[in-house]
DNA sequence: ATCCAGGGCGGGT
DNA sequence: ACCCGCCCTGGA
């Protein structure tokens, strides 16, 4: 494949720490001169920012400006929505100043299936470990720049993997999880094709639920960062019960306020845009 | 060493 | 409906 390249002036809503680091995805990485690398579907891009012009340059499948337009969702008015948000309050303006170049990406839905399967109970760097072992173990090879990526696995491509060799590279407990929803899927129990087509996102929902590994809070996940893009989703992780406690609920054990409150409390507050609303507040109080 | 990290599951009430 | 213990692994 040959080297594409595209740069965008006075971008605006983009930053690469937020946007990579914000916890919405995890094969992106810093590398040595700021920029970020990444491998998505069938494309490898390098990402950096120099004032206000991004500039993506790498191999992509098809033309570099239409991938990147549409993974990070460049057609949505993000300046709009933070101006509606930050109307709301002053905990959710100071949430948004804090990461206003937050995009969601439009990453594809068998990934973040199998990614937030995998995030369960565990913490970024080993997750990041275990994805980057699956695709080099399973993923097509793509060759760039004299170096060598792997695409993330297609079902077909984990077809004939065995729950122990899930758990050789490092699953843990995951191991079943992830052979189940993958043979679920290949027998299409589950069609992510009409999943997509999908406009009714609780239906989406339940379907998403019946897939081992994947419970309430990994499926709101999926529905926000997958291109299934959910906004009026609210997931809630230790984080958002801390965050959501600390600024309206305020017991003195976080542990005891329950998942019902804080979604009621999410949708009054935030609507639908309460996905939206949720990644700027859990940015905010993990990295600040 | 013990705990915990972006939960889910299964088996209790 | 809620509640609880348990689940691999590895880094602090």
């Amino acid at each position: 494949m040959k080297e594409q390249m595209y740069e965008i002036k006075n971008i605006n809503s983009f930053e690469l720490k937020d946007i990579f680091d914000c916890g919405q995805c995890f094969r992106w990485n810093k590398q040595e001169d700021g920029s970020y690398e990444g491998v998505f579907k069938r494309n490898v891009l390098n990402v950096r920012k120099e004032g206000n012009t991004v500039i993506f340059k790498g191999v992509c499948d098809g033309n570099i400006e239409e991938v990147v337009k549409d993974y990070f969702d460049l057609n949505r008015d993000y300046e709009k929505i933070k101006n509606n948000l930050s109307k709301i309050d002053d905990n959710m303006k100071k949430s948004i100043q804090y990461g206003k170049g937050i995009r969601i990406l439009n990453q594809d839905l068998w990934e973040t299936i199998i990614s937030f399967i995998i995030s369960a109970n565990n913490n970024i760097p080993r997750i990041k470990g275990i994805i980057e072992r699956l695709s080099e173990n399973y993923g097509e090879e793509i060759d760039y720049n004299g170096k060598k990526y792997y695409m993330f696995p297609t079902p077909e491509n984990l077809k004939d993997v065995s729950v122990e060799r899930y758990r050789e590279l490092g699953l843990g407990f995951r191991d079943i999880r992830l052979y189940e929803t993958t043979k679920m899927i290949l027998e299409n129990k589950v069609n992510l094709e009409e999943l997509e087509k999908n406009p009714n996102t609780m239906e989406v929902r339940e379907s998403l639920l019946t897939l081992s590994g994947v419970g309430p809070k990994v499926a709101d996940c999926i529905l926000l960062f997958s291109s299934l893009k959910r906004f009026e989703v609210f997931p809630i992780d230790v984080w958002v019960r801390r965050v959501m406690n600390d600024l309206y609920i305020k017991n003195e054990d976080e542990t005891k306020v329950s998942k019902k409150q804080i979604e009621k409390i999410a949708k009054e507050k935030f609507g639908n845009l309460a996905g939206l609303a949720q990644q700027y507040l859990f940015y905010w109080r993990r990295e600040a």
